[in-house]
DNA sequence: TTGAAAGCGATACCAT
DNA sequence: ATGGTATCGCTTTCAA
């Protein structure tokens, strides 16, 4: 057998089949106007010349790429969110065009954005790294690609969204806190540029009141980025403020910076300070024993991919909002890190 | 101005240039040979009339898409990898097409490979969550696409590959943990299905030999995943083999699962037992103070774009492997975290 | 320096 | 149930 030198087009299935180029595209898009027989016998041509669609001339044709365009500010912590989307797309034979704006603002964003829009995916899954900014709402506006936002609120932009909700788990997170005799909590989570930032400020003031517990003890310790210089500065501010709780909600890095820091600074956790983190919901993460506020991964991946295909498939229904929750566990047991 | 149906070609452009298609292609594709005046006529078009090339089309003629495919066994653990490509590969109008084997076996690999083939990507960037398949060898070596291996070796396919060189760090850590008086050294690392772990154990071994350790204090301990179940087998393990030294080869989650083992045994670090983490070279990470195995994140993808685009440009060379290494970090504050 | 026309590989309409 | 043909938007000879 010859190798050849050309792929193989649906006029060689046609020709080796003994049918019409138009019959083969019958039977590659399922078509029920076939005879079964004729089914067979294109469906054995293609096996046997390992036939494959070539998407660019579909693509031209039905001005459809396949691709769905993903915007993230950080891959590594949307990680999970991006496999198990990649996952639930690819079954539908969808593929993921992936862009990063690097934690970075508005103009990186847009950046990104226009690149894939430039190649034509069929939609949007976004999650800015600031959702306030209005050259990209007036952008996002402009376009006709349908588009999922990621806890992402993008001010006169209607479109479909899937939401968390986090102000449950954090009062959750704080009734147990004061349960456990805490009386002054602090809050050490991102800025306030996108949804999530903000309402977990909101959330938490919100806990805070409805515990009982003084306005005056609620102490919100904003950064840019969730990193080394994060975590020292938080901790310190909230330290000063005396504080004897704190909830930070940020990657296990933040987790453990805060640790670190506070064994610097001689504090027992939880004996001094206690202290919930934030991760993933599910079982194949790495759980510290800390309580945790734990984020719906696999449930936000789904509701997304959901809203996304029924786009895809042409939905020009009116925009779904889709809402889940973070949860908080509790924790069993606490992290005891032994002194040096 | 009315509200286009339809978006502009460059058919569009040419008669609002008042030339012919052809010019416009030349002009879109920076060919010499168009008049200055008319380049910038067709210019002014183009930015007019907000004209984007239909890439499908573009695709169907050139048989190139601009796509790279990207294969790795978890997004989170590879996102700085991920994103720092794809920061570089976007500059020179590449996107990226990424999937993730989600930490499973060849076949998985092999799915997502066909998919990656099926539409048509210029280049593949792999890493594979098993190199010694030899389905995946096979099938590597029926493909024309160019490739570049991100540290793996595939028996019997010659490519491109960026390579990490992990003996130096470990030498190093070796040393630095025996001139701090230590003498039975374990290791927690990954399984032995890719480069990486076949290498870290071997140069494990060899770090300390040339150390003087006997072959009985090395220890190592290989699990599937690197999560809490690889943290408290691995250190209990460890413990009962008597060692007073840990080099965990994993993701922060691992080593923070080490921790509060070693925690919950009463094990003081490093009074009792040291522990050398890994981590990511470069400023922007967080340094839990530790002594560190530093990955060269932005050096192999450095390294990975330039073999990429070498290839995309049409390089028929031999293959290239680039060299890399990870760094051992002595750390400087050592990590105490208080007894609760 | 510029243009006319062919063609990339599919799909979709209209016949039969 | 099947086939002929125009067509999607661009690049690429080949001529002028």
């Amino acid at each position: 057998m010859p190798v050849n030198s050309r792929p193989p087009t649906i006029l060689d299935i046609a020709e080796a089949a003994g049918v019409s180029k138009t019959t083969v595209s019958r039977v590659l898009n399922g078509s029920a106007r076939v005879a079964p027989e004729t089914r067979t016998r294109v469906r054995d041509a293609i096996a046997r010349l390992g036939f494959q669609v070539n998407l660019a001339a579909r693509s031209l044709r039905t001005s459809r790429t396949g691709l769905v365009g993903l915007l993230v500010p950080v891959i590594s912590i949307f990680g999970l969110i991006v496999e198990s989307l990649d996952g639930q797309l690819a079954e539908h034979g969808l593929g993921v065009l992936l862009t990063s704006s690097r934690r970075r603002d508005a103009p990186r964003d847009l950046d990104s954005l226009e690149m894939l829009v430039g190649r034509g995916v069929d939609a949007l899954v976004l999650a800015p790294s600031d959702d306030r900014s209005p050259e990209l709402a007036r952008y996002l506006r402009s376009l006709r690609t349908p588009m999922v936002l990621l806890d992402r609120e993008v001010r006169g932009v209607a479109c479909d969204a899937v939401l968390v909700d986090h102000a449950p788990a954090l009062l959750a997170a704080v009734r147990h806190l004061v349960d456990d005799g805490r009386q002054m909590i602090g809050l050490i989570t991102r800025n306030d540029r996108t949804r999530p930032g903000r309402e977990l400020v909101a959330g938490f003031a919100a806990a805070c009141a409805a515990a009982g517990l003084a306005p005056s003890s609620t102490h919100v310790a904003e950064f840019v980025d969730l990193d080394q210089q994060a975590a020292q500065t938080g901790v310190d501010t909230l330290l000063d403020r005396g504080v004897d709780a704190i909830i930070a909600t940020g990657t296990l890095a933040l987790t453990a910076g805060i640790l670190e820091r506070l064994a610097q600074h001689g504090v027992g956790v939880p004996s001094e300070v206690s202290l919930v983190t934030w991760g993933h919901a599910g079982p194949e993460n790495l759980e510290t024993g800390l309580p945790t506020i734990a984020y719906p991964v696999e449930e936000v991946a789904r509701l997304t991919a959901r809203l996304v295909l029924s786009r895809i498939e042409g939905s020009t229904a009116t925009p779904r909002v889709e809402v889940t929750r973070t949860v908080f566990l509790p924790g069993d047991v606490p992290l005891h890190a032994a002194v040096g």
